[in-house]
DNA sequence: TTATCTGCAAACATTTTGCAGCGAG
DNA sequence: CTCGCTGCAAAATGTTTGCAGATAA
């Protein structure tokens, strides 16, 4: 991926000005709103070539699809996703290195990787959720 | 799920042997050459109901994949998984729990559940890659 | 110019579902 | 005897790929 294309700026740039985890196909409907026209396909393989060189994090949900978000830190972290709006902070996670290296070393476990994300209700849904 | 038929104690016995992670295919394909005829619908239907009783963990590997693996804990663990022969360690995650409290507590969210898994190489698979 | 990118449609992989018939209780 | 379970094949889902034409550099 090296080419400046229209539709890559256009899936570049919705995902600078999107806040929130977003899967491909609501970046694609995303786009089509704004009147882009935008190949699902291509959304597919920006997304994935963006993921590859760590300009996008990505989060595979329970039911299979992967959501897509441009992270403010480059370095690792972690996320703490609202269920209900999708709003995303993202969060050190020290205690999980540590908890991880622990457990690879009681277990004679090397390259040892980790995924770890934290899904709940954020205070402006959990107050609505609250009148109603 | 309530009758106990010729597929399910199949599928249940199955799982109560094998001590790794593996998915509906693996498991329908272990069957079919254990003599066994169950139909891949019904090992997925299974499975599904063995899941919802919490009577088997599922895992979701990065390409979509759903694994399946009756544990020794029923109460709440993670994984510590082979990456190249599958060998899994359950592990207990005090300190992801107290990390998932206080990121929650810090940013206002209720409900908050996570998901936190551990891949690696364990010993065994490491001196095999050292020798070739 | 020309190698890369795009769009479409077809292919894929995994899982789910509709339905007629089987069989446990 | 009955209602839930099974098997098959078809559908659904999310994603990837082949290919001919478009296009950035």
């Amino acid at each position: 991926m090296l080419r400046m294309t229209r539709q890559r700026s256009a899936v570049s740039d919705l995902l600078a000005q999107t806040q929130d985890f977003r899967s491909a196909q609501q970046l694609h409907e995303m786009l089509r709103e704004g009147g882009q026209t935008v190949g699902l396909a291509t959304v597919y393989r920006t997304l994935q070539s963006l993921a590859e060189t760590g300009e996008v994090d990505v989060l595979r949900m329970d039911d299979g699809e992967s959501l897509y978000r441009r992270c403010e830190r480059q370095e690792h972290h972690h996320h703490l996703v609202c269920r209900s709006c999708g709003r995303t902070v993202e969060v050190g996670g020290e205690a999980v290195e540590r908890w991880a290296a622990r457990m690879a070393r009681e277990h004679g476990f090397v390259a040892v990787d980790h995924t770890a994300e934290l899904f709940g209700t954020c205070a402006a849904c959990a107050a609505q959720e609250y009148q109603s």
